[in-house]
RNA sequence: GUGGUCGUAGUGUAGUGGUUAGCACAAGAACCUGUGGAGUUCUUAGCGGGAGUUCAAAUCUCCUCGACCACCCCA
């Protein structure tokens, strides 16, 4: 066991994830491009007051999930649990309200949050996301759906499903929530102890809860669609009209709420549908904000947007791509044998460079049944040996590794020669 | 924050109170500075940490740290 190891929940990303978090990206980035998203990368760190303001009081992530500190300077300090407040933030502290609306933007990057580990959820995690400043039309809720669709198939997933719910505004909301209370305080012994907390608290979450008990409450419970004022009930209409039209397989979910308390009309999740439920939780999650800008000293802006987390997708992707990525490796070994050769490869393998080939090598070796051996380890199709006489003589030996056939070639000429045989 | 399972070389594991703690793979070296896949020989490297019980602890007890899983919450 090794003396240090990784903070709790904490772990190093090799070569062996990392190449799926590049592909990630790389699809976020074609996509992003493709719709007109700016990449933002806002710091690890904000002001602790940003999340309490933006992210919300009452929320798990503010109340208990937060690693926060103070500076030497006296400064109190949060790294970053999710990535909408920093985002607002720049919007504004970047005078971005003076930019032809929407501003769209998208990040990758990583988030802490302190919880107890598990399965797809770690105290450093990532996720990517967009969003989309400055216009209330119905039509981005469906884009920004639709964008984090569109990234998730391309990375092949088959069986996805998007649940989505209408959480009214600050018009409809509070009514709503007076109508919901006074019913779940009538059911209030049936609730479990979370819940009846939460009736305080934060009503509308009791909606979600996984107790079987509460769960048949809240379904007995006045559907919030039926209470949404005619604004958010013509907007949520109109997100789903669009959804059908570009032909997205969603459901109604009347529990989504959603634990973020800046988030008004429209909550999705997205997720792979498994033959357990829900899998490693939400893939995707998100919904529109349109008091958030406000909140946070800005001129009302609504917005909308959401989040993926990459880990999660990782481990459902990885499986699916095993054995697909082999043929990445190196195609050529390059063996030497004595000082004078060895001074000679070590200049060939820059002309290797600049032909952009790449080329394994083992120059600390000095047999040449070891570089050899590792040139097999390597898999390479072809090596080329390097000796006395072959330098005396300016050639090289060619060697394709499956039949032990050689051929001595002119130095000079290898290159195009290797070439020809790898491209 | 709550509960469950589990920590033995780099990895995977054997080991039920007394073993020089074993095996496999990996890594390194030699046979072998002019030809790889194999083989042989050798080497490196381990009981997560700390207390306690005992003549004796990898093994029993407690604490602690960590991992995994579930709840909670969410990405």
């Amino acid at each position: 066991m090794a003396k240090f190891q990784t903070p709790t929940g904490m772990r190093d990303l090799l070569e062996g994830d990392l190449k799926y978090f590049q592909k990630i990206e790389k699809v976020c980035r074609d996509i992003a491009d493709f719709y007109g998203f700016q990449r933002i990368e806002t710091p690890i760190l904000e002001t602790t007051q940003l999340f309490e303001k933006g992210t919300g009081l009452t929320t798990d992530i503010v109340q208990r999930q937060m690693f926060s500190f103070r500076t030497r300077g006296g400064d109190q300090l949060t790294l970053k649990p999710e990535g909408t407040p920093g985002i607002v933030r720049a919007y504004l502290q970047q005078g971005m309200q003076s930019l032809p609306k929407p501003v769209k933007l998208w990040h990758f990057g990583p988030f802490f949050r302190y919880e107890r580990p598990q399965a797809g959820r770690y105290r450093q995690f990532h996720s990517f996301g967009f969003e989309s400043l400055g216009v209330i039309a119905p039509v981005v809720d469906a884009q920004i759906i639709q964008i984090f669709y569109n990234i998730l198939k391309t990375l092949g997933f088959r069986n996805l499903i998007i649940e989505l719910n209408s959480i009214g505004d600050h018009q409809c909301r509070p009514y709503f929530k007076k109508t919901l209370v006074s019913y779940l305080r009538s059911r209030r012994a049936s609730l479990c102890v979370d819940c009846k907390r939460r009736l305080r608290e934060n009503p509308l979450r009791i909606l979600d809860c996984k107790q079987e008990k509460c769960q048949r409450v809240a379904r007995a419970s006045p559907p919030i669609l039926d209470h949404l004022c005619k604004e958010c009930h013509e907007h949520f209409k109109n997100v789903l009209e669009f959804l059908e039209e570009l032909e997205l397989p969603y459901s109604l979910n009347p529990y989504l709420v959603r634990g973020l308390d800046y988030y008004t009309k429209t909550v999705f999740e997205i997720f792979e549908d498994t033959k357990e439920g829900k899998g490693q939780g939400t893939l995707v999650g998100g919904g529109r904000y349109d008091g958030l800008v406000r909140m946070l000293g800005g001129k009302e802006t609504p917005a909308c947007g959401g989040a993926c987390g990459i880990e999660r997708v990782v481990n459902l992707i990885k499986p699916k791509s095993q054995g697909a990525s082999k043929a990445t490796g190196t195609r050529i070994f390059l063996a030497q044998i004595g000082q004078l050769p060895k001074r000679k490869a070590l200049k060939l393998l820059e002309e290797f460079r600049k032909a952009k080939i790449k080329v394994a090598t083992a120059f600390e070796k000095d047999s040449l049944s070891s570089q050899l051996k590792l040139a097999d380890r390597l898999k390479v199709p072809y090596s080329l040996i390097l000796g006395q006489k072959e330098v005396l003589d300016g050639k090289i030996i060619i060697r394709e590794m499956a039949t032990g056939k050689q051929k001595t070639v002119n130095v000079k000429k290898v290159i195009r020669e290797i070439k020809k045989k790898v491209a």
